[in-house]
DNA sequence: AAGTGGTCTAGACCACAAA
DNA sequence: TTGTGGTCTAGACCACTTG
């Protein structure tokens, strides 16, 4: 039992380095498991044993140990304890970005073209499309997205009128239909489908590429809390647009 | 200061429910949030004053406004305080898994057959792909990736024999070069691209589709700690295979 | 039954940025 | 200058799970 006037433990750290205490722990464990001297399944150290190992408290060894568990590196199990993960399932995550943006970072001027734009009781393709019952009003939009005043990527729309009702009379005049939603809506949840396909007739002259090409779409559906939002699918050449991304093991 | 016994404060929570209380304090903050109630630029109370609100200690509050911050629905910064972020920008994450683990979750029998294996020394386009220096010892290989004894997608890779030498002799009969590496290597960083085209005489012919049919490419560079381990190409028939992803905002 | 991680507390010091 | 978040501690109770 402690009854001195106790200033507050140690001076809460020498910091010697920028870098949080658990965050050293983290790299040091971390260090360990990708170099191989801690195999798949080796089991670490309990959390008090590497609490007296790198001589702080428990709870910063927990803060690092739960970085390396959301990393997938270690697996966590009460009693059974902590132990190295398998190499993780081939598994990464691309990031989808907003198409304005990406345009808008690498210096190219951006606009969106409205093509068409109808308001009307979905149809059965609009109703399996955007997950609504077929009736419902919705708005069904076809614009293209310019780069450079050349065409970028074709997007076609629908926007849940119920959901979204003041879209309705938007002319989306100088702001796309993505961007314009997103100032109103934020989405909670997404749901995405990446898949190719040959340019028609109709996407090779909006798109002023030939007939047949390759094109990479993108679809997503969006979602409020349980409500349908929108469903786009947008079409991009595929010699002008790639998906990027790269990962690290998150810094944390 | 205290100085009686002290038995550890409060019985460390009633716990009426099985859910954590930070992760009750992170759901009723987020609600604000998507609700409207607390729109974007507004700023949250502080710790101190959220602690006395949800009656507990600043550190549970500090866990729940970082779970928040961490999915971007706020902004922390010190002395600004906690603000709302505006609506995320629209960007999201595709998991990328494993073709193996992916069909065999579908039920189908899964085999890779391999087609070609050759030990070279890099050539330009090799030196460009993986990224190591012309002349760099590598094993270049193509396969298929059969489901139920069907093309499901055709794969080029090239391996870093100077990373994996141990590759050199090892022949891929039962094991996909993709599942070889994991288990042998795992890797710290990888980059993607993902894009379409055309499949021209030979794709075609080892994948069983018509020329010209559109596919999806997915592209990986993948390294571990500097070191370029191993590139590979992907390429799935359009109409057979699409990446599919849904989001959550994560629930912690 | 016992040991592990999961969570929580009350208090403290510090770094940083805004006023 | 000052208030904020960032980090840390020593200790505690609890839930889970395995031996």
């Amino acid at each position: 039992m402690r009854t001195e006037p106790v200033n507050g433990d140690t001076p809460a750290l020498p910091r010697a380095s920028a870098q949080p205490r658990y965050r050293a722990i983290y790299e040091a464990l971390r260090q360990k498991i990708v170099s191989g001297e801690w195999p798949a399944g080796h089991r670490l150290p309990s959390e008090p044993e590497l609490a007296r190992t790198f001589g702080c408290a428990r709870m910063t060894i927990g803060k690092a140990l739960g970085a390396l568990a959301d990393q997938r590196l270690v697996t966590r199990r009460r009693r059974a304890g902590t132990t190295v993960s398998r190499p993780r399932p081939q598994e990464s995550v691309l990031e989808i970005h907003d198409i304005e943006a990406e345009l808008l970072a690498a210096g190219v001027r951006y606009a969106y073209r409205s093509l068409t734009r109808r308001v009307r009781r979905a149809n059965a393709a609009d109703a399996a499309a955007l997950g609504v019952p077929p009736g419902t009003p919705v708005l069904a939009l076809v614009g293209l997205h310019l780069a450079d005043a050349r065409p970028h990527a074709l997007e076609e729309r629908l926007i849940n009128l119920e959901a979204v009702p003041e879209a309705r009379t938007e002319r989306f005049i100088g702001i796309s239909p993505g961007r314009w939603l997103l100032q109103r809506i934020p989405w909670t949840e997404a749901e995405h489908q990446i898949g190719a396909l040959s340019a028609d007739a109709t996407m090779a002259r909006r798109l002023a590429i030939r007939r047949n090409t390759a094109c990479l779409t993108i679809e997503r559906n969006t979602w409020r809390e349980e409500q349908r939002i929108t469903h786009v699918r947008v079409i991009y050449p595929y010699d002008q647009h790639r998906l990027v991304a790269r990962f690290r093991y998150r810094p944390l």
